[in-house]
RNA sequence: GCUCCUGUAGUCUAGCCUGGAUAGGACGCAAGCCUCCGGAGCUUGUGACCGGGGUUCAAAUCCCCGCAGGGGCGCCA
């Protein structure tokens, strides 16, 4: 059921109306869709007021029976405005059996005309430079490119996650150079990552007190470049433990690439697309011979030098159409730092004048930067913040806010639990936040268990997990099997497993029409939306979308929970309410894991 | 200098694309709520659309001019 055509079926009947005009009031006391009549006033010659009121009187007479005002309970018009009631017990009677058979399917393929999930996706993201350890603007990056991804694929696409690692160039030579000339041989004793970053930290310092330094890393790129083995070896070794460095972060993030590209694969490979595109008069030739573009509205851009050799712009070129080559994909997304906006516009602009058959299907999701309380995060001047540090602590952070309240936990359990708290509050502070913001970041804050959290939407899952559990103990055996409806909700392992998740559950008879009160209809309405929502936020990019909605779902249930008992209730609006809450422990799991954050049962 | 983006309470933000009814939420601050299913919670109060024009019956939203902050303007990546 749609609450939208629904209404515009009623209206049609009484009025020519454009159903684009229906809109969701902002104050939900003034209902659940209302129609302006503003645009009808002229053709009719009548106040808007006047129109709405008409239109109710009509539609009251002829509805004594209040069937035909299905879904709607009541309809009423006040000032300019037609406003719709939904009737929350055929809602929860709709909704809720739907979700409690679909579970962590309910939602799933949402392809509306409006965001229908193109056959194929690429979303590149992550791409760290291999010569220091990721930081908080990774984060951010990671954090959105898996949501993203996560998001498409539960809309119904087919997605390859992949990577680009930023593997040459004169800034990894040079924590090679630091690591030759003073590194000694040593080996690693701190995560390899972070090792590597080290050299970089003292080439710099270094580099501070002898400019000869910089010219040094520039002889060592030639000497790459040329293939000398012995750098070569170097370049490897240290490759390797950058690498090695990032699948751990990537891992404690629950991130994971189904490809992986490197530059040094790469970044010759451009200079056929641009001698093409000249033999073709797409390009020019320099007075010094260099290979420029003359793009319509940009500054003429360079492709290839005069010397030959190819630029960062060229090894773009040539990526991209490695991807669609190797993929046939439908849509290739760069999740790149907003810096690179003006980079992309010349990329995307190149696409066309080369006429590829896919110019249009490329998009860069542009995310702003990320600031510290005091100011930028710069690595050269040691305000970066590193993302393994972060991580960690974030967890310290949450295990002292889990000590508080339980004292009888394992120190395993402990660990187990504040990285998972940790990590929710991090991914969600960064992802609640649109993409194409700038946002700030304050450790402190974020770890804050008040507000508009991950743990806060963590503890609304968690509690209604708990009292499931309670009634699930208190019935054991008891009801069971005079009553297998109402044990049918109890809450399972469904957030790992969808398919266990989607097996119907069988003859539930919870009778979801008690649902009534307020509390209860909030919720029932916010849970009809969910299938809209992430269809939304998958179409858009916008996980912010998702988180935005996960707070209002947190919190409507929370004023629920204070506002309606459940288990001491009398057993059929117990049961409705059981169902009713075993469908919002479902939305939030999914939800939840749709920003790549668990959901966990007890905290 | 040119160009792009952003300005919403003490602070952080939603709404802007697609203009409409009292600008939503969070932190902070102030005051309440546990004989009750987890108080990491709930209730109440406090307080904002950068300035100026324009378009419109109607502007936080669209357009123009300012002001402020940030990004970019490499034959770096």
């Amino acid at each position: 059921m749609d609450i939208r055509s629904s209404a515009a079926t009623i209206l049609k009947k009484h009025l020519a109306i454009d159903e684009s005009l229906l809109e969701v009031p902002k104050d939900k006391a003034l209902g659940d869709m209302a129609y302006p009549c503003f645009s009808h006033a002229k053709a009719l010659k009548k106040a808007p007021q006047l129109i709405a009121k008409g239109v109710v009187e009509s539609l009251t007479a002829q509805n004594q029976n209040k069937q035909k005002l299905y879904p709607f309970c009541r309809i009423e018009a006040v000032g300019p405005y037609i406003n719709f009631f939904m009737d929350p017990a055929a809602l929860g009677s709709d909704v809720l059996p739907i979700i409690a058979k679909k579970k962590l399917d309910y939602g799933r393929g949402m392809a509306t005309p409006k965001n229908a999930p193109k056959k194929t996706l690429m979303v590149e993201y992550a791409s760290p430079n291999t010569n220091k350890p990721l930081h908080l603007g990774h984060l951010r990056n990671l954090a959105i490119g898996h949501s993203v991804s996560s998001l498409l694929q539960f809309a119904g696409a087919k997605v390859i996650q992949s990577n680009i690692n930023n593997d040459r160039g004169v800034h990894i030579c040079k924590s090679m150079l630091a690591y030759q000339r003073w590194g000694k041989g040593e080996q690693p004793t701190i995560k390899t990552d972070h090792f590597v970053g080290k050299y970089y930290v003292v080439f710099n310092k270094k580099a501070e007190e002898n400019k000869a330094l910089e010219g040094d890393a520039q002889e060592m790129l030639r000497k790459w470049e040329a293939g000398d083995k012995e750098t070569r070896k170097l370049w490897k070794l240290m490759n390797a433990w950058a690498y090695s460095g990032f699948e751990e972060t990537y891992g404690k993030l629950g991130v994971s690439f189904d490809k992986y590209y490197y530059e040094s694969d790469i970044y010759e490979d451009g200079k056929k697309i641009v001698l093409d595109g000249l033999k073709k008069g797409v390009f020019r030739k320099n007075d010094d011979g260099a290979v420029v573009a003359d793009i319509p509205g940009h500054d003429p851009k360079v492709l290839l030098r005069a010397d030959g050799t190819s630029v960062y712009m060229t090894q773009d070129l040539y990526l991209a159409t490695l991807k669609f080559k190797e993929y046939q994909l439908d849509q290739s997304i760069h999740v790149v730092g907003s810096e690179q906006n003006y980079h992309f516009q010349v990329l995307f602009a190149l696409f066309k004048m080369l006429k590829y058959p896919w110019a249009g299907k490329c998009s860069h999701l542009s995310y702003g930067m990320v600031y510290l309380p005091h100011g930028k995060m710069k690595s050269r001047e040691g305000t970066v913040v590193d993302a393994d540090d972060i991580i960690q602590n974030m967890a310290d952070l949450a295990k002292v806010e889990i000590r508080k309240r339980h004292n009888d936990l394992s120190e395993e359990e402990v660990g187990k639990r504040a990285m998972v708290i940790g990590l929710a509050a991090l991914k969600f502070f960064l992802l609640k936040i649109d993409p194409s913001r700038d946002m700030h970041f304050d450790p402190k804050e974020s770890i804050s268990f008040d507000g508009e959290t991950g743990p806060y939407v963590q503890y609304a899952h968690a509690r209604i997990c708990s009292v499931l559990r309670k009634f699930r103990q208190e019935h054991a055996g008891k009801e069971q099997k005079s009553k297998p409806s109402s044990t049918a909700i109890i809450p399972s392992k469904t957030a790992i497993m969808p398919s266990k998740a989607s097996r119907p559950s069988t003859a539930f008879k919870a009778d979801a029409s008690l649902l009534v009160l307020p509390a209860e209809a909030a919720l029932i309405k916010l849970l009809h939306a969910f299938p809209d929502v992430v269809g939304e936020a998958a179409a858009n990019y916008r996980p912010s979308a998702l988180a935005r909605y996960l707070l209002d779902l947190a919190q409507a249930f929370n004023e629920f929970y204070h506002a309606c008992p459940i288990l001491t209730e009398e057993q059929k609006l117990r049961d409705a309410r059981l169902l009713l809450i075993d469908c919002v422990r479902v939305v939030l799991d999914r939800g939840l894991n749709l920003l790549g954050i668990q959901a966990p049962e007890e905290m």
